[in-house]
DNA sequence: CGTAGTGTTGAGTCAAGTCAATGGTTGTGG
DNA sequence: CCACAACCATTGACTTGACTCAACACTACG
């Protein structure tokens, strides 16, 4: 259940020594934090607008998404978690959530006691060091999607999506080369981009037809990676992941 | 200079405040914190992106905004700072800045060395907590804008920020009653919103025709109050402050 | 009193949305 | 193993909200 190779809380650990490194001790504080594993369909709820939460829950496996619903109904995607996110470092320390998080597809999900982990952050310098890290990497995502969806064309919004997504995996280890699965329906991605699945099915045929990407499924290839990035106007500053804390440096 | 009255981070503390109290001993830490005090004209850049700061400033006084440009030179307003606002909590514990700050208006700017703010975050469990809050309101605030950019048309969009802007000047003390004079162009507002300027232009008027609001000059008067709010789908429950820490509650 | 920055207005265009139908894939139960 | 249902992707025809371009008006300030 500890094993390192498998441990729930192991690309959270991963994700918190993005962007410093912790002490042994830390590290030990992480991966010996209790927590209760569940196992989840898509679709399921993970957190609701207006909740007030008791648990952290920490993405073990699977992927989801943040939204939003507007009073006539339609939906805004603010940001896609994958595996090793903590849910709601939100929610750590605020009392009311302000948006819902949803499964994107069946997931393992760590809950861990916000007290413990508040106490964690607070008592242990590296450690809270890390959690505002990863905070404010989250809110620079955050400015980057409101330029995307306010100042982007839909290409260069859909081309921009697709850029961030591979980068953020490479970064946690979770990227076959030059390509991945994505997790979610035109629909979703629509609604991430601000645009409509109409709209989207047309921009991803067209950038498969000028060879930027290929498709089969849900799987995307990048055919041509640099024109790609152009194309979005993507540069991975705004994701503060240095350059040596990539792999395979795919990208 | 350090009358409580009007000590340059008099509104950073009451900020500090909004989402818990501090104990005695930690707000005085925060008034003793040494800084050094700047006046700075209108349209002068408080942070770019890409520096690496070792200071962090609190608007004393006046207004700025977070900003980024894309590749084709169009510019997305990510965010208004006002009196109190601790510029780059950003960059307090990350080393490049992702975006820039710019002034909208003249304004006093007081400096406070990075590794002092940070290490009183992090010996300080109060402030800690405090600051943590501070950054994850500001997230819960872009989220909002996410939605406000990709979701709503362009007359919810303006009704939206001038709700947002009036509830936040309101939870600092410094609204005039119902109205607000709006320290922005029309073209700022655009980038604010993601439309042109000409494009705001109507939707003001608009509004005004339809009797939600009053204008002359910049000064915004709120003729229907209940009735913008629901122009702009605004529910103040993002900003994450308690009803009972405004001071007036107008609105 | 000229200049520069804003704000205002009209006319024409276009990117993206809407509506609606058709195809494909997956899974399930008979 | 087949048939049906549900969901998703794809495509075409038409509409529209917001943009572009361009002119003109107002205000502030040196």
């Amino acid at each position: 259940m500890t094993t390192s190779q498998d441990h729930p809380l192991q690309y959270l650990l991963r994700q918190l020594e993005l962007y410093s490194d912790l002490p042994d001790q830390d590290r030990r504080l992480v991966l010996e934090l209790p927590y209760r594993l569940r196992r989840l369909d898509a679709g399921s709820y993970l957190v609701r607008e207006g909740d007030k939460p008791t648990q952290c829950m920490v993405l073990a496996s699977g992927y989801a998404y943040r939204q939003k619903v507007t009073g006539d109904g339609s939906r805004q995607i603010l940001a896609v978690c994958i595996p090793g996110d903590a849910v709601d470092l939100q929610n750590m320390f605020l009392d009311v959530s302000d948006h819902s998080v949803q499964l994107l597809t069946a997931a393992n999900v760590a809950d861990v006691s916000r007290e413990t982990l508040q106490e964690l952050v607070l008592s242990r310098p590296a450690i809270g060091t890390a959690i505002i890290q990863l905070t404010l990497v989250e809110a620079s995502i955050l400015r980057e999607w409101v330029v995307n969806v306010g100042r982007r064309d839909a290409r260069e919004r859909i081309a921009h999506v697709l850029c961030e997504f591979a980068v953020r995996l490479e970064s946690r280890g979770l990227t076959a080369d030059h390509g991945f699965e994505l997790p979610m329906t035109q629909e979703q991605l629509a609604d991430a981009t601000g645009l409509t699945s109409v709209h989207v099915n047309r921009v991803l045929k067209g950038l498969e037809a000028d060879g930027l990407i290929s498709r089969q499924r849900r799987h995307i290839h990048f055919a041509d990676w640099r024109a790609l990035q152009d194309a979005g106007d993507f540069s991975r500053r705004y994701l503060h992941i240095s350059d040596h804390d990539t792999l395979a440096q795919t990208y």
